[in-house]
DNA sequence: CCGATTTCAGGCAAACTGAAATGT
DNA sequence: CACATTTCAGTTTGCCTGAAATCG
């Protein structure tokens, strides 16, 4: 079959324009390129202050909710304890964050960050605020609100 | 300082609701868990067909672009050609795909479904289908359109 | 001679699993 | 005794860089 003296644009096809509508018709994968290439722009942000995007996400929320434990940033973030208990250590090492004994539960730890950690916070932050600003450039104000509304339904539902 | 004879209240806090408001400010936070929510249910269907979220992917555009070459596989899904090579050469080995002598650039090769590989995705596409309607039940049709088009107007841009 | 496509080889970081120690 | 929190050890997976072979 397909016999090998047949003009060359029936051997073989060939695509000039790639055409991905079906795969753009199912949200995972747009919420996946979203933010694939957001977080692509925020790791070298990030880099700049010695973070990678994880850690930014677990300073931030300790920033927020001094006393949280491991476990409750585990659930947050959707990350397992043996991944959480490195990088809790290299931002303890790093004089980032402490460790305290938790007032209510003895196995737990109520982690806060130290006033190194807040002012590195408070700049961190702001640069994400600002690359927020820059990479939803292509939305109005408005829009970029219903976008992020319309996330949260679809996750925390 | 912070003696241990405080009250346990005072030694250290704890919170009890994580607060992630600020987090949940950010595009990218939102896109982020949005996109692990679906593919964490997306990974046990595809499962059933043999095929991980990446290969459903390849083989979806391959399906729908017959021809297509590695190249335009590695652009339109944001993968480097090291990467490509093994899961291509996976497929074809299961008999779902086939690789041919391009016409048009004798470097490059003409991607193309076999028989198998394209009853496979007809099978596949409708679980993923069915698994998008599932997955978006919190979102009114309009708030679905509404938030591709605005996921597209930020990955495109 | 330079660039593009595919492929292979090796190194690095991240993820999951299983189990142990401690405490509820 | 059953369960939860943290931690460690081992394994696997995936991603990236660098370089080679082929061709435009």
């Amino acid at each position: 079959m397909t016999p090998a003296d047949l003009p060359p644009e029936l051997a073989a096809p060939c695509v000039e324009r790639v055409d991905a509508r079906y795969l753009q018709s199912l949200v995972g994968f747009n919420a996946r390129m979203a933010a694939l290439k957001i977080i692509g722009q925020f790791v070298p942000r990030m880099a700049g202050f010695g973070l990678r995007v994880v850690d930014f996400s677990i300073l931030s929320l300790i920033h927020h909710n001094p006393g949280i434990t491991s476990r409750q940033l585990c659930d947050t973030l959707n990350l397992l304890p043996p991944n959480l208990v490195g990088k809790i250590g290299g931002l303890e090492r790093r004089g980032l964050l402490l460790r305290h004994p938790h007032p209510l539960d003895r196995r737990a730890q109520s982690l806060q960050l130290t006033a190194e950690g807040q002012a590195l916070m408070r700049e961190a932050e702001k640069a994400a605020s600002q690359l927020e600003i820059e990479v939803s450039q292509a939305l109005s104000a408005a829009e970029r609100r219903t976008l992020i509304r319309l996330l949260q339904k679809l996750y925390q539902g």
